[in-house]
DNA sequence: ATGTTCTTGTGATCTCTTTCACAAGCGAGA
DNA sequence: TCTCGCTTGTGAAAGAGATCACAAGAACAT
């Protein structure tokens, strides 16, 4: 199997996995590296060799078998087993995951809670119950929690962390503005909303340079 | 001025604004390329490439002035010029967002909000008031609305998409997870939590395998 | 059987990004 | 003024990822 997959590969293969659910849910049967490339934006090429660092597991003149294609990209993407959540801060953003159905839909538990703000503890929030940060460890170990969305404030985001990490996760998911450190070997992706809304207007800004520029040549 | 600039030069660029930003509140007068690389995660080499697509901002042997620098990727990026934000969906998400006081900071204003949900058209979300979606295409003219923020639901996700665009946005944050089509010149950019929930699990399960084959090769 | 039509799997190639390495430049101190 | 220590800016090299292009199958019709 393959050494080093990069992450945008990763992204692709969950995307044909999204595709891939619709397409069985609705019956259809096979599909081409055409069809999944249109239907997730890439290419039909890129499809095709996202899918070869894992094996071959289309049909030469035929395109690939939906449901069987399905099941292999939910193995290699490690989502055949069910995996357990933790949040921490339930605040605005930290809420709001509580309440997102499509977490158990797709093999996610949110198996706890965690605030700091005792006032918030205790709370029930889309069927978890807020838990006080003393029982973190304890809980993470129980319920064999794996990965910690991080959603307080970001002065508390590091220490979460951190001790998310110490407590046996073995991957975190940041939406806290700040570069956090875990250890190698700890996933980490982070969620950035003002990142993205930066990137946005640095593109619709360039976007007019550009057409100020194509302006000046038509002069 | 620099032809094409990759989307991970722009994400880093965000991130040694924030950079700069602290440094500055803190009256910290100069740092070096190495200073910003690792306070954001990167090297001194990829700083300096990544500034001199844009000009040349340092002094050798100093570094760069920390308010100067942060001027300059504030205009780089777009920044100097307030942006009008509208949100579509005012549910869990929607509401995360407008209450989300780090937008005002930033030069972002929260313009207005929408939802197709009569029930919740009327009521005042962090000072904003949720207006039914047939107001859409005049607020958005009269308030110069250029961003749009989907958090609808995933099936209602491209139509207001496309409506905010021909009702005048130049750029698109989408929080539902659906790949959305928007004309060329419209710049998009997507916020996933399954995608990246899901990249994570691949990044557990893999480092698991590759930790299996070490420990075969040990024996 | 044979030919026709599709679509996969994959080396080869191209393009884009990151890293390297060092001359050029700046300030401080003698 | 000259030297020394330090850091930038940038071509050149290396590395990664995306695209091309085509031989190798698979089904089906004749
Ligand atoms: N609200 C948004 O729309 C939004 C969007 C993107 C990112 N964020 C980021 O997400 C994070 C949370 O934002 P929010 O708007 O939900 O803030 P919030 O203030 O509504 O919630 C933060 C919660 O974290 C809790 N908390 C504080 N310290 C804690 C600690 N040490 N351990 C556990 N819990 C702690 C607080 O009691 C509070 O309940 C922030 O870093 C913010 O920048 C928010
Ligand atoms: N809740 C989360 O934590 C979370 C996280 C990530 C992504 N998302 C995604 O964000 C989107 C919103 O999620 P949510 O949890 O806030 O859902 P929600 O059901 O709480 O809110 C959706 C809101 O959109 C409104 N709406 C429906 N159709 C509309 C239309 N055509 N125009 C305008 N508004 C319309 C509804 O009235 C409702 O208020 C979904 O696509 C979801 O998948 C949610």
């Amino acid at each position: 199997m393959a050494r080093k997959i990069s992450d945008s590969t990763v992204r692709r293969l969950s995307r044909y996995l999204r595709r891939l659910r619709a397409l069985d849910r609705r019956e259809q049967k096979v599909v081409s590296s055409r069809g999944l490339a249109e239907a997730t934006g890439t290419t039909a090429a890129q499809v095709r060799k996202d899918l070869s660092h894992f094996g071959s597991f289309g049909k030469r003149g035929q395109g690939y078998d939906v449901h069987d294609l399905r099941v292999q990209l939910e193995e290699i993407l490690g989502l055949t087993r069910r995996w357990s959540v933790a949040v921490l801060g339930v605040g605005k953003i930290g809420s709001a995951l509580l309440g997102y159905g499509f977490f158990t839909e797709r093999g996610f538990d949110v198996a706890a809670a965690f605030d700091a703000d005792p006032a918030k503890v205790g709370l029930d929030l889309g069927g978890v119950r807020v838990q006080p940060l003393s029982e973190l460890e304890q809980t993470f170990s129980d319920r064999g929690v794996s990965i910690a969305i991080i959603a307080t404030p970001v002065e508390a985001a590091q220490e979460m962390a951190t001790r998310a990490v110490r407590a046996g996760a073995r991957a975190v998911l940041n939406f806290a503005p700040v570069k956090l450190n875990v250890p190698s070997g700890v996933a980490m992706r982070e969620m950035d909303v003002t990142l993205e809304l930066e990137g946005l207007c640095y593109m619709v800004t360039a976007a007019g340079h550009v057409a100020d520029r194509l302006a000046d040549d038509i002069e």
